[in-house]
DNA sequence: TTAAAGTTTCAATAATTACTGAAACTTTAG
DNA sequence: CTAAAGTTTCAGTAATTATTGAAACTTTAA
């Protein structure tokens, strides 16, 4: 399992960006591994390849079953487990951004719910009771946006994707396809 | 520069997000204290506040300037600066987004980019290409995507936001919106 | 000038987070 | 059943990241 120069520089691009996609620097390079081999890997290979220990590996596989990242498939007659990415890059890379969403936005919206149910406790709370419902409203908008591209196709993304430049254009139309639909 | 139970409790979360949005438990900390006073803060009244060190509050402050998420300010006949968000929580919003896509987006575009160029040394590196050039798509599209939101004025972006549910059917009118174009 | 008010820097250290490897656990073929 | 193959757990340790606080630096009013 000794990797080519073009793909260790990879998997390693993936480690040091491990951190900033919300993992560590070895998770990383195990989703750079994974996602660039063709064949399933067992945790030994991963181990071999990454050269980090096999409770490393088992602690990765974990964290990214968790991200739902990964899948586990067998052979026949052979007892070893494999690892694969589970699914394409699109997939991979919609499951990151809504593990994100999850753990970035969520608890956040849930306190700000509860201090709107509390309201000012005091005048010079006004203000800050302003803030929180702007930033409560924001982070709403934001998750239910994300819900909504969940629920499109890949299709209907990438159509919605390569809109690009004539996003504004959709918007400036709104009121027309609004009263058509 | 006591806080009230609320405003405390919103900055103490504040700070346990830190972390994952980007920065640290301390500097989320600052982003909360700054967002929900009204007045602009003395880096000693920060100090104060959140109970850490004033070089802490000064590297906290240059971070911040870093994301361009504060404004400094003076009082006339006042020396000490006087430290206030950048702008809306909208505006905050936008900032963190954009910076976080330099971050985590960029620099594996370019890395990618470079090995696209470089195109597959061997023959099992074909399906390595492959995966490259996809993830090499899908972050180009995200990026330009990013930029075009960048681009919309406030009021638009409410009003895409808002379009919620009725995304899907904006994409079925595609065509015929861009014949009017 | 200069000294008081204010700010920044950074080496030392604290706190946190990640990793190893050996032991415990699980599964299955015989 | 049991032993071999495989996997997981977790206490100890290594590596990384954040924080303090004292010294150096900057600015300004007198």
């Amino acid at each position: 399992m000794i990797l080519s120069p073009k793909i260790e520089n990879f998997v390693l691009h993936c480690g040091e960006m491990g951190s900033r996609w919300g993992f560590n620097r070895t998770i990383g390079q195990m989703v750079g591994l994974l996602v660039i081999h063709e064949q399933p890997l067992t945790a030994n290979e991963i181990a071999e390849s990454l050269k980090i220990s096999r409770g490393n590996v088992s602690m990765g596989i974990k964290e990214l079953q968790s991200w739902q990242l990964v899948k586990v498939t067998h052979i026949p007659g052979d007892r070893k487990e494999y690892y694969a990415p589970s699914g394409s890059i699109w997939d991979l890379a919609n499951r990151v951004f809504e593990e994100r969403r999850k753990r970035e936005i969520d608890p956040t919206l849930s306190l700000l719910r509860d201090q709107i149910l509390d309201g000012p406790n005091s005048a010079e709370e006004e203000y800050a009771q302003n803030q929180i419902q702007a930033i409560h409203d924001l982070l709403e908008t934001v998750t239910k946006w994300s819900a909504e591209l969940q629920r499109l196709s890949p299709e209907q993304l990438q159509t919605l994707m390569k809109l690009g430049s004539s996003v504004g254009k959709v918007i400036d139309l709104k009121d027309k396809l609004l009263k058509k639909s």
